[in-house]
Formats: C-alpha cells, sequence, structure tokens
DNA sequence: ATTCATTGTTCTTAGCACGAACGGTACGCG
DNA sequence: CGCGTACCGTTCGTGCTAAGAACAATGAAT
C-alpha cells in the first residue's frame, strides 16, 4: 500500500488546493460555493434558482442561503421572471464586476502558487493529463463534489509549513 | 478566461479520486480513515493511540472510535505497554494480514482505474509532477486534510471557477 | 506525599446536510 | 369559471459529524 500512488496524491493535493482557495476567497468575503454561484450566473444570467440547484448539483434549500448571503452583499439581484412568476431570475449587480475581477485574480494567484515549482511547459503538460483523466472520469468542468465551505478558522488537521 | 485551472482540476479530481477510494474500502467494510490507521500501525507497531492522533493530524477522541471499531472487527489490538500503563501500544492482529492485502489490491484497483486513461510513462510523468507539487506545498507522504469519511453516492456542493 | 502532567475516554455543544412540509403561482381540463 | 395537479422558493425538523471540555487512571517531579 504505497501512499506515494497517483491516486493518493491526487486527493491530497486536490484537498489542499481546495483549503488554500477556500482561505482565499475568504479574503474577500466569499465561500467556495458563493464562487460558484458567481461564475454560473455570469455564464447564464437570469437563471432560476432550481436550474441553478441543478446546475451546481446542490439542493435548492442551500441556495437559498447562498443567494441570500449574495443578495445582501450587493452582488446579486433576485428579479421576478415576467413570465412566470413563480420563478427568480437571477443577475448579477453592477458592483458585482469587481468583485469578479478580483476572484479571477484570486484564482490565477492560487493556480500560480500551486504550480510554482513547475516550467510553464510541465504545468500545461499536467493539466493535459488532468484534464484527460477528468474527462474519461465523467467530470464536467466547473462542477466537482463537495468540499467543505469553511475550512478557514480554528485549528485544522496538519498542514504544511509555509504559511 | 484561459489559464490553466490547474488548481481546479486537481480539486475535482482530487475529490473524486477520494469518493471513488471510500466507495471501494467500504465494499471491505472500512471507512478511509481507518484505512489510514491500518497504514500507520502496520509501518510503527506498537504505537500509541495519541501518537497515532498526531501522526494523522486527527483529534484523540475520534481515535477512539477508529480503534473501537478495527478492534471490534479483531484485525487490531490493544495491548498495553509495560513500561507505561496509560498507553496503549497498537498491534495488528495475525488476521489483519489479509485484509491488508485485500486493502493494497483495491487501492491498486483504484489507482489502475483512475489513470486507466494513460500510459504507463505517462502516469509515471505524472506520478513525478504531484511528487513535486506535494513537496513543494509542505505535504507529508500519508497524510492529507480531512475529507469526510462517508462520501456516499449523490450529487453534492459545489466549488470552483474555471471560466 | 503532594502536586502536576499525560493518556485514553466520555460528554456536551455547535454546525451542516438533507428531506419533508408549506404558501404561492401556473397550467390543464371539465 | 372551478378544481386539481404540478412546480418554485422557503422554512422547519432531524440526523450526523466534528471539535472541545471535563473526567478517571497512571506516571513523573519536587
Amino acid at each position: 500500500m504505497r501512499p506515494s500512488g497517483v491516486a493518493f496524491l491526487l486527493a491530497q493535493i486536490g484537498a489542499h488546493a481546495a483549503g488554500r482557495f477556500a482561505d482565499r476567497v475568504a479574503g474577500l468575503g466569499l465561500t467556495p460555493a458563493q464562487v460558484g454561484v458567481l461564475r454560473v450566473v455570469a455564464q447564464q444570467p437570469g437563471l432560476s434558482q432550481q436550474a441553478l440547484a441543478t446546475e451546481l448539483g446542490v439542493v435548492p434549500s442551500k441556495v437559498v442561503a447562498l443567494v441570500d448571503a449574495l443578495e445582501h452583499r450587493g452582488v446579486l439581484e433576485r428579479r421576478r421572471d415576467p413570465g412566470d412568476r413563480r420563478l427568480y431570475a437571477l443577475h448579477l449587480s453592477v458592483s458585482a464586476t469587481e468583485l469578479l475581477g478580483q476572484v479571477r485574480e484570486a484564482v490565477r494567484q492560487h493556480d500560480q502558487e500551486l504550480t510554482s515549482v513547475l516550467t510553464p511547459a510541465e504545468r500545461d503538460q499536467l493539466a493535459g493529463l488532468l484534464r484527460r483523466i477528468a474527462d474519461a472520469q465523467g467530470l464536467k468542468p466547473g462542477v466537482h463534489p463537495g468540499y467543505r465551505d469553511r475550512l478557514g478558522s480554528g485549528p485544522e488537521p496538519e498542514r504544511g509549513p509555509r504559511d
């Protein structure tokens, strides 16, 4: 049982990456799940909460809390769909543009820091291999099963030194 | 955005791999955390629960439940340390040998299935890149921050961008 | 001998995910 | 028009997991 197998390394690094990303967006006052909402709504404006739930693979009741937080923050708007007044039409507000830019920058830095030990060629190589695996495993781009939401507060298992 | 998106792919595939592994060892009646216990005790027989807790990066109270289950299953033994009767000396029982073999086989199959789309050379390449990342990020071999124990089947929360 | 630290355990508490139930709206059909 | 059914968003209750505090037993120190 060599813990140096590829699958274990993937799980280990993946959890680490997710945790670090959560820390990063926590600096922007966001959780990873909220970031996912922003991304989907940015790509498909006017979406309903139900559609958002199925898109993200999340229970509708959780979408309520996510949208609540983002709306209270002023980056997301619940407009009534004029055709069907049961549905909300989700739209990003104008003030969301700046936040979205900050999120993109955080993503860029996150990616950079994680692969800083690789050369650009190696990074592309790695991306290609991973994409092939993700594709073969039937993982859709943009969604993945759930990590924890808040991984930033309090003492946690074991984390690397360089902090 | 057209960056490599390596970090997101790692988190996505890592979560997927962890879930699949949990499913696999569930077939043996084990949780991933219990597998970790078996691995550590196999490598360092006679170690105490406290040492095991720090080694795995989990709370001592959780080690109690883990050891309880494995002991009740007959694969782990709590012997008293003759030098210090506060400590337990954890040892694998003889019947653990077969189970350990099954676990090793499950790990092998898991690794194989996950990387079945790659050639052996590519798999080695991937392993090398991942090891370098894990090393650079200060991840110790054999431990990784906590996933959930039972990551069953079905869609789950979400996170992450990918423009 | 007394006092303090350590080990393993139990108990309590907080947080989260999920399903069930509820008001409100739309649509079909007689 | 009236009625039943189906859908959306929301709230509530339940079960589960994780983490911290408190406790008995043992050892170490002065």
